[in-house]
RNA sequence: GCGGUCGUGGCGGAAUUGGUAGACGCGCUGGAUUUAGGUUCCAGUGUCGCAAGACGUGAGAGUUCAAGUCUCUCCGACCGCACCA
């Protein structure tokens, strides 16, 4: 071996002899316990960031860790390809989406290999391509068949400017991101999948994750949104054309009798009615229009209504209760109508105050406390006051009183409802996978059956920014069917539709069905899933009801797609910015600064290294361009290494947590690989290690090997139980440190204890820096290569002791250690805690009280 | 507003079951090697103190022989969200 480490001679040598092996394909192994170890797939943006970097460094230590472990181990990647970047990239440089695409994939998978991750590339899958859509189309077919997906009117944003549909995402302050024009919502028919009716069991097979982070099992409940509640008939006291009642839904019914108005939603049915002959209340309806769909700028919105004059009867009461409309209602959730309570809710509490209605408490604090109802609404619940009959009663009892008059009246009932609403799957966009239905002229549609399947998305088209090329193209829409002329859809799907089922296809990535049930049932579930945690509700939720979706057509047997989830924190880096006078923050990249400390090593300037201009500090924040606070992996791989970056990225901080950056910490881990280099080559130098005989090791020598085996045990459960590599590699760094200090080179005997410490450390690593622990495993002598190595285990003999420290407290603070036998008497430990001299002086001239004795671990003395 | 996560040296972080706070790494200080810079090696490095020792995990209280860890109140940061009736 050369004596210096030097990843670019071994990292591509290794790479290609792992290619050239298949040493990560895989097949069904019934004798061999399986693992599916799965990265959440890259968008093909153009080049690997540092987000993908940790995502698939994670599930690559995993995969080849739990190879290690003797199973048959399955990770597999591949690419998310449709997608709305592709169509402004397309733009921008003039080209096809699909040519951008296939680009970036190309360049792409050359990073992913120059990392070494260990991928089964025989399974690669590329969303776009049409043997992966094809079973897609297939599958929306047998859903519509089912009744499961369905067709109805839907609001999109709409550029009345460019006449084009835009996402969310092309919506900037309320306005299109290309012209500025203000955005307004249009109503227009769009196909929907019925995941509410899977709603019930989605929120209840949550209890079974027991592997998944609470944190987004709890955001995912939140996002389903159960609730038991009393939906009941509001009349009104003057029909309005064919509307005489509307219905409203509470999960408050015990606030019923403090109802001063009710609110509808600018779309609802009465709204409409009363549109015709009222212009103000057309006006109100139209004004609602100017504003997007997105759920978040609706939060921020100001809460605008007004008063359609008209009044319902309330259903306990009789009483006479003012109906306006309010932009704050949503027509998709319960029945688009709310009974407001000012005094018991926040946001009725404002718009009554905002248009002076009456506010009347009807719920009284449970400990006698008293409340301004005039200041603020009293959301909590309490005893009901000022409701006739009810009074006195709380929420429970309230709620199954009122439940019973109201059904006994044939006025409401008990009902249970989910916020979450059916997904809308229509997109009016040319990059992604189209929707296989034919439209007849008599507006009625048929799916494409599958024989004439797929519906290919044409590659070599030209964007125009507006309309999509598919439906520009009168001859791709034009088709017969069974001799009558028909219309394609033109909308294509929602690219969640494609990663909702990519985990299940990687399994059989060539199957002429869409999914071969065989080898799914072989790999699936997924043991271990890693990705970004924005990725908590919708993704997640999706590919989960897809599960669902799919187990019920006899595709998959389990229930559930993912075992176990990692969502990994972000990828963060110091920020630093000037700000000259009057204009905005410019954002220096944090190479091009340079940061002066004080004699303690804190930082207390920083410069800007071509100007010396002095620099703000903005923070340690996520890596992004407007920051200017990127490091691409690109160019670390080239200085230091795939191994390096690798280890910086296993070491800065656990998986989870977010991860800071830094170049003086890359530097480290680049130390250390150097020290383990030239650690093995020393080894290697001094001599042939002997057979280590363990009954004649000296006390160093056992001393070393105890290490080791100690260091052994604690980086299993690291790795196997606790997923924290950082304190993994932490331990392996304390073991090379005990190898450099305490290793005898000087006799065999010496070197076969120092052999065993070294080839556990190379094998320890081997999942984190693949390529250089695959040179020094050859090295040390061994004929087999590391990728078939099982893990190490561990001697329980080697971590026997015969003596430990046990430290000894007064009161609780730390006064004096010994050494004591393991497993010694407690009195005996008592005895010569109390006999030690600097204890002595600390009890000196008080009594002791007690003395509490942990067996090989401390003794508390209490005296006073 | 709601929901969640988290506050530990100059910095990233460790302390897994209530039992020696600060493992490991970075940075910094001093020294050796080197023409020099870099590299490498050795020693030191929570704060105050000559020392003995005292103090110390966002702030304050509590439980305990013992609290970073458990309980309560407060403060702050970050993340998610669809005003959910």
């Amino acid at each position: 071996m050369k004596e210096t480490y030097s990843p670019a001679d071994i990292e591509s040598k290794i790479q290609t002899f792992w290619a050239e092996n298949r040493c990560f394909e895989v097949e069904e192994d019934t004798s061999k316990e399986k693992y599916y170890c799965l990265a959440m797939f890259p968008y093909p943006s153009g080049r690997l960031h540092m987000g993908h970097v940790r995502n698939y460094t994670i599930t690559d230590v995993i995969a080849r860790f739990q190879r290690m472990q003797g199973k048959n181990v399955l990770h597999p990647m591949g690419w998310d390809a449709f997608g709305l970047p592709a169509e402004n990239a397309a733009l921008k440089h003039n080209t096809a989406p699909a040519t951008w695409t296939y680009a970036n994939t190309d360049y792409m998978r050359r990073q992913l290999n120059e990392l070494g991750f260990g991928f089964a590339w025989s399974r690669e899958l590329t969303t776009c391509k049409p043997d992966y859509y094809k079973w897609e189309q297939w599958f929306f077919t047998k859903l519509y068949e089912k009744g499961i997906a369905y067709k109805k009117v839907a609001a999109v944003n709409w550029c009345p400017h460019d006449l084009t549909v835009l996402a969310n995402e092309q919506v900037v302050e309320g306005g299109c991101w290309r012209c500025g024009t203000i955005v307004e919502r249009k109503e227009i028919p769009q196909w929907f999948i019925r995941i509410t009716d899977y709603a019930d069991e989605l929120l209840s097979e949550l209890e079974e994750l027991d592997a998944w982070p609470e944190k987004v099992k709890t955001m995912q409940r939140n996002w389903i949104g159960k609730s038991r509640g009393i939906t009941m008939r509001f009349d009104l006291v003057t029909p309005v054309a064919a509307e005489q009642s509307f219905e409203v839904y509470t999960t408050r019914p015990d606030t019923l009798m403090g109802v001063t108005y009710v609110s509808l939603a600018a779309q609802h049915p009465i709204a409409l009615e009363l549109a015709k002959t009222d212009k103000k209340i057309a006006d109100f309806i139209d004004a609602c229009k100017q504003q997007t769909v997105a759920e978040a700028d609706m939060a921020n919105m100001e809460k605008l209504g007004i008063d359609t004059g008209i009044k319902a009867i309330h259903p306990i009461t009789g009483e006479r209760v003012p109906v306006w409309l309010a932009n704050y209602v949503l027509m998709d959730y319960g029945s688009g109508a709310v009974m407001a309570v000012p005094a018991h809710d926040q946001r009725d509490f404002e718009f009554a105050q905002t248009y002076q209605l009456p506010i009347k408490q009807v719920i009284a604090p449970q400990n006698n406390e008293s409340i301004d109802i005039e200041k603020a609404a009293f959301v909590e619940k309490g005893i009901l006051v000022n409701s006739g009959e009810y009074d006195g009663l709380d929420f429970k009892a309230a709620f199954d009183a009122l439940a019973q008059t109201l059904e006994t009246a044939g006025k409401g009932r008990v009902t249970i409802n989910y916020r979450l609403r059916d997904w809308g799957v229509s997109r009016q966009r040319y990059w992604g996978a189209p929707i296989p239905i034919l439209n007849l002229a008599d507006g009625s549609e048929i799916p494409v059956p599958i024989e004439r399947l797929p519906v290919l998305l044409p590659e070599d088209v030209e964007m125009d920014g507006v309309q999509s090329p598919i439906k520009a193209d009168i001859n791709w829409r034009k088709t017969t069917f069974a001799n009558q002329e028909v219309e394609r859809e033109t909308d294509t799907f929602d690219t969640f539709m494609e990663s909702s089922w990519y985990y299940a296809r990687y399994t059989c990535p060539d199957a002429e069905q869409m999914l071969d049930p065989e080898k799914a049932n072989y790999w699936l579930p997924v043991d271990q899933y890693v990705g970004g945690i924005e990725h908590a509700i919708l993704h997640l939720l999706y590919a989960r009801f897809f599960h669902k979706l799919m187990r019920d057509e006899g595709l998959v047997k389990c229930n559930e797609p993912f075992k176990r989830l990692l969502c990994q924190g972000m990828v963060n880096a110091e920020t630093y910015y000037r700000e000259p006078k009057g204009s905005q923050r410019e954002y220096i990249a944090p190479e091009c600064v340079e940061i002066e400390r004080d004699e303690k090593g804190k930082a207390i300037k920083a410069v800007h290294v071509e100007t010396g201009e002095p620099l703000n500090f903005g923070g340690v924040i996520k890596m992004s361009k407007s920051k200017n606070n990127g490091v691409d992996p690109q160019s670390v791989v080239s200085q230091y290494g795939a191994d390096t970056v690798r280890l910086f990225t296993m070491f800065a901080a656990p998986p989870e947590q977010s991860l800071e950056w830094t170049d003086s910490g890359v530097e480290g881990a680049f130390r250390f690989l150097k020290k383990l280099w030239k650690a093995v080559y020393e080894h290697t130098q001094a001599g042939e290690p002997g057979e280590l005989i363990v009954g004649k090791l000296d006390a160093k020598q056992i001393e070393l090997r105890r290490k080791t085996h100690e260091t052994i045990k604690k980086v299993s459960d690291d790795f196997g139980r606790r997923l924290t590599y950082n304190t993994a590699i932490a331990a392996v760094m304390e073991l090379l440190n005990d190898v450099n200090k305490k290793a005898d080179r000087n006799s065999a005997l010496g070197l076969a204890v120092e052999h065993e410490a070294l080839e556990a450390a190379v094998l320890m690593l081997a999942p984190i820096v693949p390529h250089i622990t695959h040179e020094l495993w050859q090295a040390l002598g061994n004929e087999t290569q590391l990728i078939d190595t099982p893990w190490p285990a561990f001697d329980e003999n080697a971590l026997v002791k015969s003596s430990t420290i046990i430290v000894v407290q007064v009161n609780g603070k730390v006064r004096g250690k010994f050494e004591a036998a393991v497993d010694a008497e407690k009195s005996e430990l008592e005895k010569t805690a109390l006999a030690n001299e600097n204890v002595q002086k600390f009890i000196d001239g008080s009594t002791v009280r007690k003395v509490i004795v942990i067996p090989n671990k401390l003794v508390n003395i209490v005296a006073n």
